[in-house]
RNA sequence: CGGGAUUUAGCACAGCUUGGUAGUGCACUCGCUUUGGGAGCGAGGGGUCGUGAGUUCGAAUCUCACAGUCCCGACCA
């Protein structure tokens, strides 16, 4: 029988319950609380500090690629947002509305942004003139207000953080192109930074962006078997721009509606990249979103000389670059090591009055559990290098699994098969929307993307028999 | 919006069946001893028991209503 104390302080473990085990990691690795209004939740400083890992490196990549930040207000007043009617429709069941001002009621309510489409092509249709305005290459990092019923931290808020891409091309390939390419930098950031190996393609028009031509996603597999939809990147056509009198003048002379496309990623990120890596003691961040890389741990720490040792050891990890942390509270060791291995820390130094004596430290990998005895003086260059391990291993793992959990499906039996399972079925599809009704009716599953890695599973579709026209990735998802 | 669970100290919970002055563990404060996988002993501080009404001499406990939160399903980054 296990008593209570232990229960209070170690996590549920994945396979009594993964649901429970993902809250629970959410608590006590300090990534997040909740606050007092449903759906909203408070992001902690461990939290907080992997999403701005994230933010950097995808800013970066913005700028790298032509865009520049700006921000729009959170309020989009009712009248503008009806001006594209799928748009609103998609977006009407889920609004949070203000409609009081100090004590006057506003007669123009005004939406709490839900996405920021329609400001962007308001702003737009005022500075757009010439075709020598474009292309516009905007981006904002801000918050959105979703009015989500049910809702689970990081993965679904009623209010989540997020960058927003707005683009305006003067053609139609250029507009096409840009979505592809910010589909691509997402798809970095998954294989370079999170460790996590995406599928990408294009969504069915049942699941596309209301008002958009096209969807593309990344979407990544997650250890229950069920897929989340990770970032999308839209493109639009001139649907917007018409419906909001965006125009330019073409380089022959001639009145033009520009060609539009959006993309995002948000905070859910984070919750991908607890679900894909953690385990049982808790959560494994990749080296490139942690917040700490190294954490140094004084064993013996009242044995003289241990502190000061210990000090030096983390200072060498920082002059060297590393995100480093030096705990010398006087809790035991025994309690360090699991607290940082809750925390997901890729590396933890370990400095004891033995290490001392042999000029040594000892470095544990958090992914494996590996511990090595290493030379002060080679330290930094052996963490460095067992950090870039880290990262392929747990990359690779994730890429086993992925692998492991695809499953071609040629009738509706094998499809029943394989989604208890868990996991992607390929299916090949004719192409109608009754037959992706019909598969989401039976099983309860939706076409995540149609991949653009297109192999061919059998020639019919399941559902229908007809000649299928397209391999797509169906699961059940978040 | 349906189904289930839950609401008592900062956290995790017991107490409720059978009403009688609020408990345990962790955390926190102080002292001493400890430190290579969640240390030990001692002494402390901290609670209008989710809200409202009712029954009763007396309610955390019984009754009714309401609210919050979590999990599971229908819609979405």
């Amino acid at each position: 029988m296990e008593n209570k104390q232990i229960k209070n302080e170690s996590i549920t473990r994945q396979e009594d319950d993964f649901a429970q085990w993902y809250t629970d990691v959410c608590k006590k690795a300090e990534l997040m609380d909740y606050s007092s209004v449903k759906g909203f939740i408070i992001y902690r400083p461990y939290g907080y500090a992997i999403w701005e890992q994230i933010q950097s490196y995808l800013d970066k990549r913005f700028k790298e690629t032509g865009h520049e930040n700006v921000y729009m207000p959170m309020v989009i007043p009712e009248s503008l947002f009806k001006k594209e009617k799928e748009h609103v429709e998609g977006f009407a069941p889920e609004c949070l509305i203000a409609d009081i001002g100090g004590e006057e009621r506003i007669d123009d309510p005004l939406i709490i942004r839900p996405t920021s489409e329609v400001l962007f092509c308001d702003h737009y249709s005022k500075i757009i003139k010439s075709y020598r305005d474009l292309p516009k290459l905007y981006n904002q990092w801000c918050s959105v207000v979703r009015w989500e019923k049910t809702t689970r931290p990081f993965l679904r808020g009623a209010e989540f953080l997020w960058q927003e891409g707005h683009t305006m091309h003067e053609s139609e390939e250029e507009a096409r192109t840009e979505a592809l390419k910010m589909l691509e930098v997402y798809d970095d950031l998954g294989r370079d930074i999170l460790a996590i190996p995406f599928s990408k393609g294009r969504k069915t028009d049942k699941e596309k962006f209301s008002g958009a031509l096209e969807t593309y996603s990344i979407e990544a597999l997650m250890p229950d078997g069920k897929a989340l939809q990770c970032g999308t990147t839209h493109y639009f056509g001139n649907g917007f721009a018409k419906a909001f009198g965006i125009t330019f003048q073409s380089r022959e002379g001639k009145l033009e509606n520009p060609y539009q496309t959006s993309w995002g990623v948000s905070t859910r990120l984070i919750g991908a990249t607890i679900m894909v890596h953690g385990d049982d003691n808790g959560l494994v961040l990749p080296p490139y979103v942690a917040p700490i890389q190294v954490v140094v741990i004084p064993v013996a720490a009242n044995k003289p000389g241990v502190i000061p040792a210990a000090r030096e050891v983390a200072n060498k990890f920082k002059e060297a670059g590393f995100r480093v942390k030096l705990d010398d509270s006087d809790k035991s060791p025994g309690w360090k090591f699991s607290e940082y291995e809750m925390k997901g820390v890729p590396l933890r130094v370990e400095v004891g009055p033995r290490d001392i004596e042999k000029g040594q430290v000892v470095i544990a990998k958090r992914n494996d559990g590996v511990k090595q005895f290493v030379p002060m003086t080679e330290m930094v260059e052996k963490g460095k290098e067992l950090l870039k391990v880290i990262h392929s291993e747990m990359y690779e793992k994730a890429c086993k699994y992925l692998a492991n959990h695809v499953n071609d499906v040629k009738d509706m039996d094998e499809l029943n098969i394989a989604l208890n399972k868990g996991g992607y079925s390929k299916i090949m599809w004719c192409g109608d929307r009754a037959c992706e009704d019909k598969i989401k009716e039976l099983t309860n599953a939706t076409a995540r993307c149609i991949p653009f890695n297109q192999m061919e599973v059998s020639g019919v579709c399941p559902v229908c028999g007809k000649k299928a026209k397209k391999l797509v990735l169906f699961a059940k998802a978040y």
